[in-house]
DNA sequence: TTGAAAGCGCTAACAT
DNA sequence: ATGTTAGCGCTTTCAA
């Protein structure tokens, strides 16, 4: 077992200042003495000593972890989110902890009471509504706080998300300038998400650009992204044009898959020249032959943004309540 | 702020004990009076209370914290992994802290003696090399642990872990069978991993059992998990045989793709009558028209044999150091 | 049925 | 250059 701080003054003869002063690396500082230094470090080598955070938070008023709470830590790009923003943590001492909420609100609320109570110093979450967090703020009102990936309307958080308006406009406009004269349908799911809504408004920037007037027409939508979506939505469309589209797109992999799957089914085999673009990138769309656009969102430097504003909080920094946009690729293949 | 017992205590001026009584609900138990007990109540509901884990951690020498350090977050496979242990967490009132190693052993003694210092109840780890914690049992020789998914010869402590000897084998079964009298070739990556070795095991089974006594000239292998391996392994077997592998099976999903992108550029395209077979699956896999086998893990079932263990040992109850398999399941598409 | 007090391991302020 | 002490918020005896 390991030995306490006092343990060690104790059986050294030392004090615990002393002790503490050694062991927390500032000897020289404090001028302690070339014997009891060695006489501490010798003992301390010999059987050990970790720091007791518990008691060290109970102390400090602070915990050194921070929590992140997102839909689903399943999700890759929120698996992906997590790893960078682990990185971050653990290249300041600190430790993540998460947690799922499954997109439903009453276990947010949850997720987010039991961080608070377990005092972690920050908290970034991706909330499944729009955040009012005011018993937070009362609670703990110096909490650190960012929402990411989900940035509804609202002024009290700093948030940082992925450019959706300008990456639903470059996606379009490069299937819409391929199509040629031809009509690109857009399959979207989950529209109560503002990230959807606003790849909905970067598509229809730009199919009005193009002279499609009426591009409301173009837009099938579903309120839950799952691959069920997907196939109701390609069903649905087939059974009214009578064929799939030639040209269309998808706001996520997960529509992608319900939609393909359905073509499959109604023609047989997905066609080569089939024009397709997706949001979110999956390293297997190199297997179709197809051309095909995908949107790939950068989580690195959307963890890098949250921790670092997390960061500034925590160091008691004021932050306004801004909202990050950042950047997303688009990749082409064949 | 939240209010402390002993603030509630002096502001309603009952004792801190009974406060405490009344807050853990236990005031039936100890017959407190109808009115103090209101007295307290209402003043929690109007000024609200949260208990101080950091306080109660420091008394009672337990954080109702577990630990998960794996290679990466990021990879699906640990990603789903780590969110079914988040589940099993939260249906417990515990909190699920996780670290990334990298496959970095140094990192990884990093991570165990940090969780170990935040003091977790217990500990899961997917470990990157054979796992010596002696140092860790001598610090927190009661700490619960148990190994996943890398199950190194050891008998410390229980490991789970898929079946991958026997999941080995029925892919190689459905390999050989679906070739007829064609060769199956076996590319595989990081064959450090017992887990690795136990699918060339399997394979190699079956490959004697069909005939193939020179099963080893099937087998490709390369140190690094990655889509640079695949593309080497089969670009050396292209420049060797003058062709890819009429079938073949890989040892990863990363492996797979590098194999894939490879033949396709050898060839142009991925031949339709190309078998396939791999470990690991995904949905997109749906999107080639060939035939192809893939082995899906249970990370549910790992994780809630890996949860059970631990909790049975946090119970205090002794638990051998078993080593326990959870079966996969064999997806054949097309 | 309720109260008082000790102590978990640490830090910081204040002595020497 | 080193020592003493109080106290963070909680739980757990032990008393009344």
């Amino acid at each position: 077992m390991t030995k306490t701080i006092k343990e060690i003054a104790g059986e050294t003869g030392v004090s615990i200042t002393t002790v503490r002063l050694i062991i927390s690396g500032q000897a020289e500082k404090y001028r302690i003495s070339a014997k009891t230094r060695a006489l501490v470090e010798d003992y301390v080598a010999l059987h050990g000593y970790v720091l007791h955070h518990a008691a060290r938070s109970l102390k400090l008023k602070r915990t050194d972890a921070v929590g992140l709470i997102v839909p689903d830590l399943a999700n890759p790009f929120f698996a992906r989110l997590m790893a960078a923003m682990e990185r971050h943590c653990r290249s300041q001492n600190l430790v993540l902890v998460s947690a799922s909420t499954n997109d439903d609100p009453a276990l947010e609320m949850r997720a987010i009471d039991n961080f608070l109570a377990r005092g972690v110093d920050g908290l970034v979450v991706a909330p499944c509504q729009p955040p009012t967090y005011k018993s937070v703020l009362n609670r703990k009102p110096k909490l650190a706080m960012v929402l990411v990936d989900r940035d509804y309307p609202q002024d009290r958080f700093p948030a940082v998300a992925s450019d959706n308006v300008e990456s639903g406009m470059a996606l379009a406009r490069q299937m819409f300038s391929d199509a040629g004269a031809e009509p690109v349908d857009f399959f979207c799911a989950y529209t109560a998400l503002p990230s959807i809504r606003d790849r909905i408004t970067g598509f229809s920037e730009i199919a009005s650009e193009q002279g499609w007037a009426d591009w409301e027409r173009l837009v099938h939508s579903a309120a839950e992204d799952s691959v069920a979506s997907g196939r109701l939505l390609m069903r649905n469309f087939i059974t009214a044009r009578g064929a799939p589209p030639r040209a269309f797109m998808t706001s996520s992999l997960l529509v992608l898959e319900g939609v393909m799957q359905e073509v499959k089914s109604a023609l047989g085999a997905i066609p080569e020249d089939l024009l397709i673009g997706t949001f979110d990138d999956h390293a297997m769309l190199d297997f179709l032959p197809n051309r095909i656009y995908s949107v790939v969102q950068d989580e690195k430097t959307l963890a890098a943004l949250a921790f670092a504003s997390i960061s500034e909080q925590m160091a008691g920094r004021a932050v306004e309540a801004s909202h990050m946009t950042v950047p997303s690729r688009i990749v082409r293949r064949n």
